[in-house]
RNA sequence: GGCUCUGUAGCUCAGUUGGUAGAGCGCACGACUGAAAAUCGUGAGGUCACCGGAUCGACACCGGUCGGAGCCA
């Protein structure tokens, strides 16, 4: 599909992408900034999901998943594509969040990018390749852990390949595991192609910079809403009968999500229900921290107060800059120290 | 009122013939390429309720004070 008779294929936009702790106005942003940005003759931008939970379908309260009827017409990508008995998949939300950005360009219209999964923006906006995986190599290496132990692996790792064992660490059985095997795939060291921390295609990354209270305080009230929205009732609806709900079930990953964790949990008879909602305040608000960090390290981040009146206006502002080529580096000194704070 | 148990890190608790303390969780910081809201690493926290006694030396033994829990009246 290319735009006007085909001699526009490349992206002529920067991508964009509104990162961030949980609770701090990031879809709100990435759908203010939709709806004033067009590209090539007037085409709309269009908004690819970058959370790691809003990919599951159903899972719509406890990730505050932005209804269709409040997306404002704005099309949006990478939400409700998975099951929630699936597990998860950077590398496969990599390749379909990156043909979304495809084709998106291809229409002439400009991609924001939104979500607090780190992982999952670096895959989609970073020089970041998977080496594959395989079920019988990974069904093997399981069975060994079993078996042998981790600390066999390890030491294995540590033959092939001493300096991810020593980053990896001798306890880190997943990422032991993983190691072995693209090293068994490739048949190179799993350091061979780590990632780097470069831009596949020219990006402009915008933070919500938000102290610790503020946060602490909208979690709080957010948490609030999704009781009062139902999340018990959707947890109940996604569960199976196992798990003491009357739907499909939610598999590994789905289950560990915050807020479904803690009221399955409760379903179990582990915690009464006041208990499981203080849980999940005190767990997303861990969450929130763990993504300051995550996001706070990347010095390309462009942080705007979350609290601005005139966010937007400021966030449209960088984006005219990249857009021109005049984007200045990150200013990151004073407004990264209050991420700490 | 009597009897029994109990008071150790922010929380739940270990602490073995008396040699001034540990774990899990939480918290802080960090790593992180196929579950990432995952997984893992490092660190900071304690006049061992209080007062006194015996002892070279007490969280541990003895006496008392105060605070919990239970049972009997």
């Amino acid at each position: 599909m290319l735009p006007r008779g085909g001699s526009v294929a490349v992206v002529p936009f920067p991508l964009i992408a509104v990162v961030g702790p949980t609770a701090t106005g990031k879809s709100d942003l990435a759908l203010d900034l939709a709806e004033v940005l067009r590209g090539d003759d007037g085409a709309p931008t269009e908004i690819v999901n970058a959370d790691a939970y809003q990919l599951y379908r159903g899972m719509d309260v406890g990730t505050a998943k932005v209804p269709v009827d409040q997306r404002r017409g704005i099309v949006h990508h990478q939400l409700d594509v998975l099951d929630p008995v699936d597990d998860a998949s950077v590398a496969r939300y990599q390749m379909n969040a990156r043909a979304d950005c495809d084709g998106i360009a291809g229409r002439g219209g400009r991609a924001v990018i939104v979500g607090g999964s780190g992982l999952y923006v670096r895959a989609l906006l970073d020089e970041m390749n998977f080496p594959g995986t395989d079920a019988s190599v990974r069904a093997d290496l399981e069975a060994r852990v079993e078996r042998e132990g981790r600390r066999a692996l390890h030491d294995e790792l540590a033959r092939l390949d001493s300096a991810a064992a020593a980053s990896i660490g001798p306890h880190n059985t997943r990422r032991i595991v993983r190691a072995l095997e693209v090293i068994a795939i490739t048949g190179q060291p799993y350091t061979a192609n780590l990632p780097r921390q470069e831009y596949v295609r020219p990006s402009l990354q915008i933070g919500l910079d938000c102290s610790r209270d503020l946060v602490d305080e909208r979690v709080a009230r957010r948490v609030q809403r999704m009781r009062d929205g139902g999340l018990v009732d959707e947890v109940r609806a996604l569960a199976s009968p196992d798990q003491g709900g009357q739907g499909a079930g939610l598999g590994v990953t789905a289950a560990r999500a915050v807020g479904y964790a803690e009221i399955l949990r409760h379903f179990a008879g582990d915690c009464t229900l006041d208990d499981a909602f203080e849980q999940v305040t005190a767990n997303t608000r861990r969450l929130a921290r763990k993504q300051m960090g995550w996001f706070g390290r990347d010095p390309r981040v462009h942080w705007l107060d979350a609290a601005a009146p005139d966010l937007a206006a400021r966030a449209l502002a960088l984006v005219a800059a990249a857009d021109t080529g005049n984007l200045p580096a990150p200013d990151n000194g004073p407004v990264r120290r209050s991420l700490g704070s």
